[in-house]
DNA sequence: TTTGGTTTTACGGTTTACCGTAACATCCTG
DNA sequence: CAGGATGTTACGGTAAACCGTAAAACCAAA
């Protein structure tokens, strides 16, 4: 069994239930319980460079903001941070996240070994995809099959993605612009960015920016 | 302590926790655990035959639906049904439900002692509102009461919802003020228009009407 | 190297959003 | 009624989105 995971849950009711659960049923020695995604990812990053590293993390996908200043918002931002960085960390995600694309866009990150629905059974679910990941398994119940087999045929890219997430970030398709080029990422012309949203309001029927987004949040891809 | 509480809990993980505390930390010698409001109502009804009736209940507002054919299908209807029947026993809420007029409604029956917004001290909250329920008090934290007793500063009307429903439906604000004067609403001129979603973009902090929209359906406005 | 097709970029024009300012209307209070 | 406070409407200028068209760059195969 794994030695040391971590666990992101901000509803404590839900992470007593987990971390109980992978110390008294599966016998994990060590389960870190955290409340937040910035928390985590510095978690994750100390103990790697403290050789004392996580075998696995299992993770929610939606938090309550509070007081707090938050640069992760969401389980999301923690994963994609984890692939950025390179980390090669095995994911559990834990969520009632129920969304195709949501789930297909996630499911397709090579870190993200399971994906679980938070419901009746979520708890023995997440029993088995942990006793499958150890393993070296990958563990996918049949609904999420299911639900990500539906998905649309369009292939909406990554770019497509980080496109949408700054204009929902209130920046301007000018700013996506100048960002772009700043960082190197192709294509980055003014024209280019609207031929892009172009193509994605035809796909996402939306007649403007705004709907645009507003239909790219409905589906759960941004 | 109550020598008999009911949890009516669809998530196997949070109702884990919470029976596991109540078990553990309080020392309740009875903790029912069920899924289903339907199931709920029936120990109750019938528990109260045999003469050996719940102390109090436990219960969360929605849940997920799955092939059950359901008569009561969230918390809301078991209190309702609860009250229906005039059963006297002690109700606890507990869910993630933030609406401030749900809450209200609901905080108003009698039979409903303390709410709980499971968050991230969700089940220390819970422990102290037993705790309190136990010694015969109410129990409602201050973040319920502000949420029910005062409106926030800036008390985002259905006006205003609407109008970021409309945004989000790919009008522009032109089509929208079209759209109020044919059916009468007022304020309907595009100045005001612009206005309201000036002070809608300064309370939920967007620049434009991209990011206003995508903030609205971030906190559940839309 | 040439060719044809795709992708990226450039540009001009129209509509809409954005952001002041100010006039007009309404309501309440002294 | 006068006065102020608030709410609604009007207008003008700038920036950005929207929508064509077309040139330039790229790439793979002939």
């Amino acid at each position: 069994m794994f030695k040391k995971i971590l666990v992101v849950e901000d509803l404590d009711s839900v992470g007593h239930g987990i971390s109980m659960m992978l110390e008294k049923e599966l016998a994990v020695p060590e389960v870190v319980l955290t409340k937040y995604c910035d928390e985590a990812y510095l978690k994750i990053q100390n103990d790697l460079q403290n050789n004392t590293p996580f075998d696995l993390l299992i993770t929610d996908l939606s938090f309550k903001h509070d007081h707090r200043p938050l640069r992760l918002k969401s389980g999301r931002d923690l994963v994609e941070k984890i692939v950025e960085k390179g980390y090669k960390i095995p994911i559990i995600i834990c969520s009632v996240e129920e969304k195709n694309t949501m789930i297909k866009n996630l499911t397709d990150i090579d870190n993200v070994v399971s994906y679980i629905l938070k419901g009746r059974d979520g708890l023995k679910e997440l029993k088995k995809a942990v006793c499958e990941v150890v393993k070296g398994n990958t563990y996918f119940p049949e609904k999420i099959i299911t639900l990500t087999k539906r998905s649309p045929s369009f292939e909406i890219e990554s770019y497509d993605v980080s496109l949408l997430r700054h204009l929902s970030n209130g920046l301007s398709q000018n700013q996506i612009a100048t960002l772009f080029i700043t960082k190197g990422i192709s294509p980055s012309s003014l024209s280019s960015i609207e031929k892009r949203l172009n193509k994605l309001k035809d796909v996402l029927k939306a007649s403007n920016n705004v709907q645009l987004v507003a239909n790219a949040k409905d589906i759960g891809l941004i």
